[in-house]
DNA sequence: GTCTATACTTCGATAGAC
DNA sequence: GTCTATCGAAGTATAGAC
């Protein structure tokens, strides 16, 4: 009830296209080019309009991380659900697109708290939904929990997957082949060769 | 020779103030709020000094990446040289301020490119002193470059250690706990109990 | 060498026209 | 329901006064 003006429909393609360019601009040159009049001159329409379909600039970026939520789950669940669950995922983990987008959320997030809010509730959500998965399915490898946890696996797999992607989009790149050849020798112990590949 | 306007001079106090106030500004509320505007108000001056003596903005980003290299690069070197170096490293990364820094510069960096180069070549240098002790390290506790390489050490300290603080600072735990106690028992393996406990 | 007066641009946001 | 005219605040940056 804070205000009274009007808002415009979720399913205007208007709408959708001002999202479009808000992600894509978040993505080429960071949060901070994500304004009302640069949102609007890529998607060819007029600043006003982002302040009719979203009342501020943070409604925006929160509507922008409701819309990839779904479908990021989605990739997960897929990812957990293949023959090769800790190989499926790492290979979503280091994504350069997905990657960037959280570096970029992160960093927002930071500092303003109905974003935070928004992407601490997803990511908790991812969290819990990974610890889950990797509980079966450290068991199945027989991996015991002195060894490692589930809950210390997720953490681990995202913070290690992000410093890959996110020192590669600035152009760091020293140790990146190391690390990147032990994780795949780490899940090769326990899911074997690359599926596809000859064994 | 871009122009031929003047410039405060480098020991400056006012020039110090308002690196002190950026510094500030960049952990509280995020690069976003590092405006010349806002970066004067908290040091009680005048908008137009921050132009007088960094010309531009990203100047003034490079030289707050500049007066913090010195300090950081002699914390490491003590870590490193410690009777504990995994162990002292890892303090030093986990550092919650340090953390939150190096995540804003990043995200700063991913879409300004002086302010990338500046921060690369920081960090390439950081890596190549850490990767140098590493390879002694490693070799003394007897840990072979087919387990571990001390490139890949490198990144993923780097890693681990930075999605604790930046999940931490956003408000996300879960996972912490166990991660942080599977890597101090990785380093007891190597390292014995902490110093100045009783073994 | 240090700081101020000032210009021009872009920002988010609203009130009101279609 | 959709879009435009317009505003006041905040942004970077320069030229010139002390």
């Amino acid at each position: 009830m804070t205000s009274t003006r009007r808002i415009g429909t979720e399913d205007s393609a208007t709408r959708s296209a001002l999202l479009d360019a808000a992600l894509a601009l978040l993505i080429e040159e960071g949060y901070a080019s994500v304004t009302s009049r640069k949102v609007a001159a890529k998607a060819g329409l007029k600043p006003q309009l982002v302040h009719y379909y979203f009342r501020t600039m943070d409604d925006l970026f929160v509507a922008l991380v409701g819309r990839g939520a779904a479908p990021n789950a989605e990739r997960q669940e897929r990812a957990l659900a293949s023959d090769q669950p800790l190989r499926e995922l790492w290979a979503v983990a280091t994504d350069p697109t997905g990657g960037i987008l959280n570096i970029e959320f992160s960093a927002l997030a930071n500092h303003r708290k109905a974003i935070r809010a928004e992407l601490v509730a997803l990511a908790e959500e991812f969290r819990k939904r990974q610890t889950e998965a990797f509980a079966t399915i450290l068991a199945r490898y027989g991996v015991s929990h002195d060894e490692l946890t589930p809950e210390a696996l997720a953490v681990m797999i995202t913070g290690l997957s992000q410093i890959l992607v996110l020192e590669k989009a600035m152009g760091i790149s020293a140790g990146h082949g190391d690390l990147q050849a032990a994780v795949e020798g780490w899940i090769a112990r326990y899911e074997g060769p690359k599926a596809g590949t000859a064994d």
